[in-house]
RNA sequence: GGAGAGAUGGCAGAGUGGUCGAAUGCGGUGGUCUUGAAAACCAUUGAUCUUCACGGAUCCGGGGGUUCGAAUCCCUCUCUCUCCGCCA
């Protein structure tokens, strides 16, 4: 979320900045606004309670020590309504404390200055392409014909043992699914960013500390008996390691990746969209995280871009990058690159990256800060992430692409993983 | 799952009702000494809120209670450790 001090300080750039995000901020924004003043005054009204039952309380204890008892018995008689006095400002000051949270956690990151307004999808920019566009002979196939014949991947046999969108891979298809964890894992590593095996379920601080709760728990399942939460992407344990931590300044950026499987409850979509390999409810995929100092932030958003890049390009695959609109930037990202690449089969593009930059809004919700030699004090990061790279639509497109009459050829860079070239 | 023990500052570890944000040691930082380093010695070294500032308030796992006053007493939750059981 955002600081209140932020919003004080910058409030018609916040309201001008949030319509980009089609958010309408001016009212919310006056309230924070004049919470944050009450809540001030009610702190300091309290503070001066306690202060004077604090300085009674020590006169009490040296009057008993030097045996006048009658005198500090008479000072106690006037406790009580200093005790009154205390318990109700306290209870106003949390009461207050407790609204002002609760707006804050409704406002939306401040979109960076380069994201430009829209409505969705439609309305994001195409920033760059590359790769080369396949040309597939006569009679190619989509992946989901593809796999059934190849029985590279069952979704029946999934939705027996689980339900919808819960695919077994099977032979090549499951090695082919290893081999680009690993060779993601490796990349990342090669990079500078710390493999990591985080737990895949998390609890509700956790959640909140990334922002998919409050909001948006009917995206994740929900072990309700233990309310953990399973996670719809490695972000939310990764970042999280980070949750209530205070690093050296000298120490930035902390660079992590890690692999791990993502849930997703997709509530209400369907049709031709969601086929095959498209949407699933479980899917795997590589993360990689940064903590980072503001400074540093966006320049690293710029390396983050091109390490991804750096994976579909390797990888053979036509791409684009597209900077997300205003309507189509999460609630919590202030820049966000998605990666897209074609699948030629379907002739659609594919999703299969988003690289974004929530400077300190996800860091607040952590307290996640940094602390340097000559800082007084400590003062939150900035948190990146993105996806390096999400595994099924890359094998869609891999499938797709990749298909000859002989068989489907697996991207060089992936054969010492295989230990097979065809499929 | 059963029984017991515990949770204090970056770490180790004292403190069982009053001046304790908390002894001491280690670590960190600055300094003295030294050609330099080590050692030794001296000083300094948590966070949050509030205030222009001085200052004030809060924090000893979380929450609640008793008391004029709680790290210290009571209740409760969470977590950790030990033993037993079960188990990949």
């Amino acid at each position: 979320m955002l600081t209140v001090k932020y919003i004080a300080d910058n409030k018609e750039h916040v309201i001008s900045a949030l319509a980009v995000k089609n958010f309408e901020a001016a009212e919310i924004v006056e309230k924070v606004i004049a919470l944050d003043t009450e809540r001030k005054s009610l702190k300091s009204q309290s503070d001066n309670a306690q202060a004077e039952m604090n300085a009674l309380s020590k006169e009490i204890g040296g009057l008993f020590k030097s045996g006048k008892i009658e005198e500090a018995n008479a000072a106690k008689a006037k406790t009580a309504d200093m005790k009154e006095n205390i318990k109700t400002f306290s209870a106003k000051l949390s009461e207050v404390e407790q609204e002002l949270q609760a707006l804050l956690v409704q406002i939306p990151n401040v979109p960076h200055p380069s994201v430009t307004p829209g409505k969705g999808e439609e309305d994001n920019v195409e920033v760059k392409n590359g790769g080369e566009m396949p040309t597939l002979a006569e009679g190619a196939k989509p992946h989901w014909d593809l796999i059934k014949e190849m029985d590279l991947i069952d979704f029946e046999l999934g939705t027996k043992i689980t339900g919808a969108g819960f695919p077994v891979y099977k032979g090549k298809g499951a090695k082919l699914q290893r081999a680009l964890i690993s060779y993601f894992l490796d990349e990342a590593s090669d990079a500078g960013y710390l493999e990591v095996t985080p737990p895949i379920v998390v609890n509700e601080a956790s959640g909140f500390g990334t922002g998919q709760l409050p909001d948006k728990e009917g995206q994740m399942y929900h072990c309700t008996e233990d309310n953990l939460y399973l996670i719809p992407t490695a972000e939310v344990p990764v970042t999280n390691i980070y949750r209530d931590v205070i690093v050296a300044e000298e120490e930035l950026p902390k660079k992590h990746a890690a692999y791990t499987p993502c849930f997703r409850r997709e509530a209400g979509s369907w049709g031709a969209h969601v086929r095959g390999l498209n949407r699933l409810h479980q899917f795997d995929k590589v993360e990689i995280v940064q903590i980072a100092h503001p400074a540093q932030s966006y320049e690293i958003l710029d390396q983050m871009v091109a390490h991804v890049e750096g994976l579909v390009k390797n990888l053979g695959l036509p791409y684009r990058i597209m900077r997300l609109c205003g309507g189509d930037l999460s609630f919590t990202s202030a820049l966000t690159f998605d990666f897209e690449v074609f699948s030629a089969a379907q002739g659609r593009w594919l999703e299969v990256s988003s690289v974004s930059n929530f400077e300190n809004y996800q860091a607040n919700r952590l307290q996640c800060r940094y602390k340097g030699k000559d800082m007084k004090k400590p003062e939150l990061t900035h948190t990146l992430n993105g996806s390096a790279l999400a595994l099924p639509r890359i094998m869609a497109a891999i499938l797709e692409n990749n298909q000859t009459p002989e068989g489907i050829k697996v991207p060089e860079v992936l054969v010492r993983y295989t230990g097979f070239d065809m499929i």
